[in-house]
DNA sequence: GATGAATGAGTTTTCATTCAT
DNA sequence: CATGAATGAAAACTCATTCAT
């Protein structure tokens, strides 16, 4: 807390910020602490005074990535009105396919990637809760539904379900080429508001 | 004159199920091309008889890994009677907390982190042909249950559902330590049979 | 002298043949035993029956080599009438482009690499008679020509010098990619043969 | 803040010049980087620091070699007052027999051999170029032998004559033993001064 | 604080040669 | 005689991390 910390932590992000274009270059695992230093304009030492080794600036990276999308998300989805809309935004991250978010989903991917390998302890729990942000976000999206009236209270049971079968077209869709996950999502998402949608 | 012409393919079989321990103490990524040759018991150079290069011995450990158990798979559901059943037990892969299941599936991590890579473009083939193996099976199953008259024919609606919800849990499993993956299992099959049993 | 030994001879020659195209493929250093047992259609073993080491192999494949080009040398120059054009014949070896002589000038190229890097004493003592053979050839044109009375008895003076600026061109085209070896040769043998031709 | 930076190129001159003697020792080619880390006193990692990879190592050797050669004619040739002895000095190269012509010497033909292997673009550049010195350096000499009325405007025909025989002694002192460079060299200069050379 | 020069452990891969059959 | 399976020494190269300045 005090001022030196505060420092330290906006040199962190400025580094990670730095290394955007690197990551999209080489890819995370394959960065190199030399080539860190280098974006972000500063020598191979200092950037240890900042990072406590490699696997900490990697984790400051996707740190500085996922919140940056999280904002966006939260950005995004409030100026969006019916529920229904709100929770084919939850899909964006699949649905999408703009350039922005291929790049995120590709990032994502490789982030997964060293998550699995169970190389980086504090990246696991990082992934934990970023998974619970979200889920915690359809959470209250379904709830501020139900409230509104537009969705009825079984609602609710749906939840996790939604959830884990968008995890599922995230894995579809990183491991196969030919997945069209566009259809799939809206395919589901449909069946599932004619039940859980309540008619006027 | 003698005969001594080896059956290669058998060879890289046998390395490869000699590192079975190896990769569970160390993980797939971290084993070395020496270390493979003393759990073998043979030379370095003998490994390159059989195997291209470190990502071919990888990549035959895990098709020897995977291809044992798609043939339990068969095997298992042989005997199973009913439809509901076999659903359920296209679920084990993700509800089956054996020690044997628990080994399989952390295999499975391992190999899917090396795919989200993608480093090696034959592993993600391979991988693609996994996933179609399942979602055949899936299909199977529920044809036949259809055929059986044990489910409605509109069963075949939530094939992908079934199966894109299952990879959702595998990928929960994986990376979320207090995910309860029976339990979401469990519930998603009895609401799903709820829909697609037919009632006598 | 035993029949045996002859054989061993002849089956050197035989594996030495079969290596012709391979050498011209990946070059005299770089093939491996392996290679040559293939090619010469025998096991890899059986080939350390006839050659003692990898450099033996590459002797007699060079040996084989040479030895056919001075046939075709005496074979070609036996044809030959005049002295002069015997003597331009001593120089085909850097002035003839046809595809077969640039095979043939590579070879050598490959084989004087290894003799400069002094790595083969054998080696270094064949082409010291490969020289010497070639200084006879031409020491004996030039005799025959001044018997011949096609030449001033002078000439003799100039043997060494045609000689050794025949090996300055072999090592200028060797190394020089822009040398103009056919010019260079011309204008020297035609000026050489003003001086030692004898006028009627 | 300090003013650490090193001089690349100073580092790597020294480097190469603290392998000389290992040079000697084993080869150019068969030197290790093992070997040349221990010669310059220096770590393995530091040695790819200053040197993209090995072949540039060798590289570098013979350049800083030659270069201290070219520098040492240059300086020689200086003090060398008639045309005569000058072209006698550019034979010095195949006639010096000191101890450091001959280290020079063999340094050359290791080079060769290189080159002769095509093995290295570069080096193979960097032979062209220092051909090229030396024959322009022949071509100014005789230009000055004529501008000073010291040899006949004929004298221009035969720069290349000399400077093939120059090339052929050198293949020739290379690769035959019994070769006595300095007896061709001196009998060679003494019959074409007999023609060049203007008499009072 | 900042820097970047120095480091060396650690890994993959090649291939001539041997020798049991 | 013939074979080819087995071998292991040897070598290049990378890069996270340290620490003297």
């Amino acid at each position: 807390m005090s001022p030196k910390k505060v420092n330290k932590e906006e040199r962190r992000r400025e580094v990670a910020l730095a290394c955007f274009d690197l990551i999209h270059d080489v890819g995370m695992k394959n960065i190199t602490v030399a080539q860190v230093a280098k974006s972000a304009g500063i020598g191979k030492g200092t950037v240890y005074e900042y990072f406590e080794n490699k696997e900490d600036i990697i984790f400051e990276i996707i740190n500085v990535h996922i919140e940056y999308h999280h904002k966006m998300f939260l950005e995004k989805i409030k100026d969006v009105k019916s529920t229904k809309e709100k929770v084919f935004h939850f899909f964006d991250f699949v649905m999408n396919e703009t350039e922005e978010n291929i790049r995120h989903f590709n990032g994502y991917r490789e982030y997964l990637s060293i998550v699995l390998a169970e190389e980086n302890e504090s990246m696991c729990n990082f992934n934990t809760s970023c998974t619970e942000f979200f889920q915690n976000q359809l959470k209250e999206i379904i709830e501020e539904g139900i409230n509104n009236e537009e969705l009825l209270p079984i609602a609710r049971n749906f939840v996790d379900g939604i959830m884990l079968f968008e995890k599922g077209v995230v894995l579809m869709k990183m491991t196969q080429t030919s997945f069209d996950a566009k259809f799939s999502c809206e395919k589901f998402l449909n069946n599932i508001f004619e039940v859980i949608e309540k008619k006027q």
